[in-house]
Order: structure tokens, then sequence, then C-alpha cells
DNA sequence: TAATATCCCATATAATCCCGTTGTATCCCT
DNA sequence: AGGGATACAACGGGATTATATGGGATATTA
């Protein structure tokens, strides 16, 4: 894979009526520089209770890797089940556009699991960023503890105005 | 095999007194752009008590695989049911025309096999689209959680309204 | 001719775009 | 270094467009 940017910085952003959040710039800069087009892939976190975001560059490495997984388990006699496979890959993932001023609307489903209601807590992590619900975050055990209190933070800032 | 559009997205459609369904916004768009007209293919899916639904660029790309198959068994020496495997292949599979507005009629024996009533269930998985029952789905089991989780959130957003 | 299937148009609702406003950080000039 | 001006980022609201679906008119078939 060729140079890609990376995810870095981290912000709070508020959630409005429609559903709009807008990805910090920090992040978007990334998104625009290995994607194109404003469009930003969100997906369900394997493991914690978030989402992560992505640009085109990195879904297009990830769907390659896919395709070597299956070819291997076919390659290896296996009973690879890759109906479940490509549920798990498409369902729960959306390309959603984003608009000039770095908005878009959270997909329904997904905001509805990782309990976004009013305020989304955005932290890059290289190849992809994170998007938690503040009090989620706070509330979930095994969660790196700078990462707790950047988030701490950012609430006291924002509820201090 | 050239650079396809891929299915993903999901949503639930009524099927009005008429038998009529309205293919979700998100799935059509990927039909308008592989195929050539306002045609759908639906088919039995092979494992799983649903159907599946694809463009027309798809459904030569599936005849090719099947002829080359074909070949492959025959060079092998092994006994391939060609007969059975083309009855199975070219039989349960409709093309269907669908209106500008995005609706088709579903026909009859496949929306008997997958008990399609008053709601369709679509869900994009790549290279094809399935379509259940949401009733059958949830009542399934060995299909993916993250699916059925999806399905049971668009039934509430549906009733809640 | 009756029954059935297909097409066309109408409408309510939901999603999308567009513009303006506010606040904050940055830059520049004195 | 201070103060002002400028640019950018985040957010709110209205207007426009798209989507799903209901109902009726027209064609088709037995």
């Amino acid at each position: 894979m060729s140079y890609r940017e990376l995810f870095q910085g981290y912000a709070i952003s508020g959630i409005d009526a429609k559903g709009r959040v807008a990805i910090p710039a920090a992040l978007r800069g990334t998104i625009d520089a290995n994607g194109d087009g404003r469009i930003v892939t969100i997906a369900l976190h394997e493991a914690s209770p978030c989402l992560i975001g992505y640009d085109q560059g990195w879904a297009q490495f990830l769907r390659e890797e896919l395709r070597s997984d299956e070819a291997s388990q076919r390659a290896a006699g296996g009973s690879f089940d890759r109906h479940n496979a490509k549920r798990r890959a498409f369902g729960p993932v959306e390309k959603v556009p984003y608009d000039t001023s770095g908005r878009f609307v959270f997909p329904g489903f997904l905001s509805h699991k990782a309990k976004l209601t009013d305020t989304a807590f955005f932290y890059g992590t290289g190849d992809t960023f994170e998007i938690w619900s503040p009090q989620v975050l706070l509330a979930t055990p095994d969660v790196d503890g700078e990462m707790k209190e950047i988030c701490e933070w950012l609430l006291i800032q924002r509820g201090a105005k």
C-alpha cells in the first residue's frame, strides 16, 4: 500500500436535531488527503461499543483483505461461511457523504448501537478514527486512561462555556 | 471482470395490496449503474430461506462461471450433473422490470418460497442483495447476529411511527 | 366481458442541499 | 506585545429535492 496520511487528533462535536455531526477538521483533512470525494465510511468497532471511521483508501484495503481471506479459507478446504462473512462485511458498514463544511448525518442503526445522542467524541488512531458517546466511553472499563482523561477535559471545556 | 458498483445498505419496504414493492434507493442505484434498463433478477438463495437480487452484469458473470465450472469438472473426469446444475441456475430465477419509482411485483413462486407477505427486508451484500421476510429472518438460526439486529431496529423504526 | 396485470399520476413524508450566523483561533500590523 | 482584522470551523434553520406508497386509468388475457 502506498503512503497514507494518518488520523490523529481528537475533538467533541455536537449532534444537532437532524442527526448531523461535523467531522473535526484535524481528521477531515486526512480523509480528504487519502480518499476521493467527500465520503467517509462508518462501521461498528469489532471489540468496543463505539464506531470507527475511515477513508476510501482504507476501505479498499479492507476489501482486498476480505477477498484473500475467503480465497485462503477455500483453498484450505475449510467450510468458510462466506454468506455470513459478506453480511458482516457490508451490512454494518456505511459510506456516507459529507458536505463542504464537513458535516454528515449518522446512519440511524449505527448511532443507535453506539448510543450517540447529543455529542460525539472523535479520536484518531492512525489508519482509522473512533467515534464514541462520551458517556459510554467513560463508563467502559479497559479503555486507555489517557483517552478518558482527554474526553473528560473536552466535556468540561464544552460545559464551561 | 471489470469494475462493478457494489450493493450495500438496507431497508424495509412495504408490500402493497397489489403485491408491489419498492427497491430501496441505495440498492436501486447500484442496479442502475451496473445493468442496462430497469431490470432486476430475483432468485432463490442457495443456502438461506430468502431471495437474492442482482443486476444484469452480475447475471452474465454467473453464466460464465457456470460454464467454466462445467469445463473443469469434465476435464477432471468427474460425473458433473450439468443438467441439474443448469436447472437450478436458470429455473428459479426471474428477470422482472421495475418502474421509474423503483417498484416491481414479486414473482408468485419466489415470494411464496420466501414467505413474503406484507413487508420485505432488503440487505446489500456486495455482488448481490438479499430479500427476507423479517419474521423468517429473525427465526432463522445461523444468520449473522448483526444483520438480525438491523432488521429488528428497522421494524421498530417502522412501527414506532 | 370479467378478471388480472401493468402503467401513470398524485401526495405525504423524509432526506438533502444551501445559506447565514456565531464563536474561536490565527495572522498581521503597528 | 497588544489590538484589531481575517479566516476557518461548527452549528442552526429554512427551502428544495428525492423517496416510498396509495389510488385510479389503461391495456391484456382468458
